[in-house]
DNA sequence: TGTACATCAGTGAACGCGCGTTCACTGATGTAC
DNA sequence: TGTACATCAGTGAACGCGCGTTCACTGATGTAC
């Protein structure tokens, strides 16, 4: 049991090189989300589960830091991409807000290791500075202004941007955190949510 | 520059030892807080704190993992009793949500490693299975059955619960976790949820 | 077509460190006689 | 009032471990001549 076992690794031709830089962000990915963790993730554990020598990892970066910077960035694009594609999928921004959200959860819920590294995990990595999920953002602000243009809604739409991120964020943070704690279900909160800040379609209104 | 410099501490006179297990929870949760993170605090940084060689800990706690967790109560403690105190000094159940939930966004951001060991960090020690701060939910769960009741209003308490923990949680953590992101106000987004989940005083709701 | 050589993709041993834990101990102090 | 002793509140050295990092190296391979 727990074997050494290294996966019999053939190094890369000459000129391809860079491509363990690759399977180094994705094995630190992987170690973090199993681990939930950032900083407990160690350099010789990464270079262990591609098959290389610690020593081969400071051909690719200066240190354990800049390992593990690269690596959050790395999550950041596979989070940004899931909420992009789900939303596209809608042809109402209202539909899309939904997809969205529900993209939102899943991924927190299916790659929970990946969102706490995102979003409940401070990182102190020196000149590290990546503010929050920018791409994803603007999706969502975009998608707001839609929908409160076609409600007639003069609210600010950065605000409501803020209110719907927070309540998200809270939402599935705490559903990862405290899993045996009795709480509703989601589409009930995804509805509490879209009811509680209006952002429902115009049709869905008028009977108040 | 980080000289050891234990603090000359004196040894508890005899039948008073047991005050070295509260010295040991108070710097380990302080430690915690600075850090951030439970698993990272070390039984010998916690040991060197109180001033007190790692071997006594021993004499406490039967390990490293018992030391974190009483900890972890500690800071429970810690932040029930803060909330509780605010909502007491409420006049209505609308004032006391108020300033229970300006407390809570106090305590998050003075006590802030406090909060993330509370809320933003799973614990995996074995043995300990403490769900979420059940005292304070008690009480947030009381005040909302007495607006709802003085607001005549049929949700479900424990939902509208959900919904206010859960967003207040994402309010909290998000600005812990990226101060530096641009935020609306702490007031404007109390407003905002007190406004969207309608759990303001029913003379403001008139005028609807 | 042959061969010397620079380059590339790594390796392996060693370092000093802090860690959790164990073991045998020490020295002050209250209590029994 | 004196003293032996059990108890109590700790200590100090040692262990084996995984860690980040450094250093000198190795062996395959494409390229220049």
């Amino acid at each position: 049991m727990t074997e050494t076992s290294v996966p019999t690794r053939r190094r890369y031709a000459r000129g391809e090189g860079d491509r363990l830089r690759v399977d180094l962000l994705d094995a630190a990915a992987e170690l973090m989300a199993e681990t939930g963790t950032v900083e407990g993730t160690s350099l010789r554990a990464v270079a262990r589960r591609v098959g290389v020598s610690p020593t081969a990892v400071y051909k690719h970066f200066d240190d354990h830091g800049q390992l593990l910077a690269a690596a959050t960035d790395h999550c950041w694009t596979n989070f940004s991409t899931a909420l992009a594609e789900a939303a596209e999928r809608g042809d109402t921004p209202f539909e899309a807000f939904r997809l969205m959200g529900e993209a939102y959860v899943r991924f927190a819920l299916e790659q929970q290791g990946q969102y706490r590294i995102l979003f409940s995990n401070r990182i102190h990595i020196e000149g590290y500075e990546k503010s929050i999920g920018e791409t994803a953002y603007e999706g969502l602000y975009e998608l707001i202004v839609k929908m409160l243009t076609e409600l007639d809604d003069d609210r600010d739409p950065w605000f409501v941007a803020a209110q719907v991120h927070t309540w998200m964020h809270g939402i599935v943070d705490l559903w990862g955190n405290h899993p045996s704690a009795d709480w509703p279900s989601v589409p009930a909160m995804l509805d509490g949510l879209s009811t509680a800040l209006r952002l429902t379609p115009p049709d869905l209104d008028a009977p108040d």
